[in-house]
DNA sequence: CTTATTGCTTACCTTTAGGAAAGTAACTTT
DNA sequence: AAAGTTACTTTCCTAAAGGTAAGCAATAAG
């Protein structure tokens, strides 16, 4: 098991602080939902809107923001006949390729853990009818 | 760069259920930096409420809850005078460290990169005085 | 002139997260 | 009997997240 040490338990406050960044930016329903479809290439806001199901143009709008102003993203005006506007990821944006990783590795196992006690309480939901 | 691929574009239903229950499980102010400080080995409410700087005991009771209800953690009643808890975590707990180690490497690279960036537009507003 | 498309914005509203402060239950110490 | 400790719970409140619906600007096609 490999653990990242920080002295005598004490978090330090550069990892403390770099953790809430990360867990702020990358937070909520929508953000690593949009990183992942804009890995496999440029996306228009359209596209986004149709690929990321369910979310709203506000929220995108929203989302595409902070993700440009945190240099994840690269917003591009084309010249279009009805103006069409592309994001893609910067390179930073790959660090955060491990996170979606490791979120989608431990929400895998999570399901299948969750799933096989549901029905193992059912079946004892049932011995008890 | 490894990719976990979807086929064509597309995540498939399992995988994007795991996102979101793995964001849903973990995401939030402070689930995270609650079983980092329970990595360091047993601890009771108490101390858990003075580590995790901040928190409310409602909210503590409330995380604590949901991470124990999610198998992340085990709750026990202690034979003490004053009544004491004990939380500890539980295997399972060890796979959301992937998590937490990518999460702080990120965080830790994104206020490296803000940082800089700051500092650049601050002496371009020098010249625009 | 009307309608369509794209990329938004605006206004309004509901839900959820989370904070503050106080209270409670069980037990012990003084 | 009063006060302290631990582990909460309860109530009240605010702010932020997010949903719904509509509107708007620019342009083009019918």
């Amino acid at each position: 098991m490999i653990s990242i040490k920080f002295g005598d338990e004490k978090l330090c406050r550069e990892a403390r602080l770099a953790l809430r960044d990360a867990i702020e930016l990358l937070g909520g329903k929508w953000k690593i939902c949009i990183l992942q479809h804009l890995e496999f290439g440029t996306k228009r806001f359209k596209d986004l809107q149709e690929k990321v199901v369910g979310i709203s143009p506000k929220v995108l709008a929203k989302e595409l923001l902070e993700l440009e102003q945190n240099l994840l993203i690269t917003r591009t005006v084309n010249n279009t006949r009805p103006v069409t506007v592309s994001y893609s990821l910067t390179p930073h944006a790959y660090e955060a390729q491990a996170v979606y990783n490791a979120l989608l590795k431990f929400g895998t196992q999570q399901r299948a853990r969750v799933k096989a006690q549901l029905s193992h309480k059912s079946s004892s939901a049932e011995r008890n009818v």
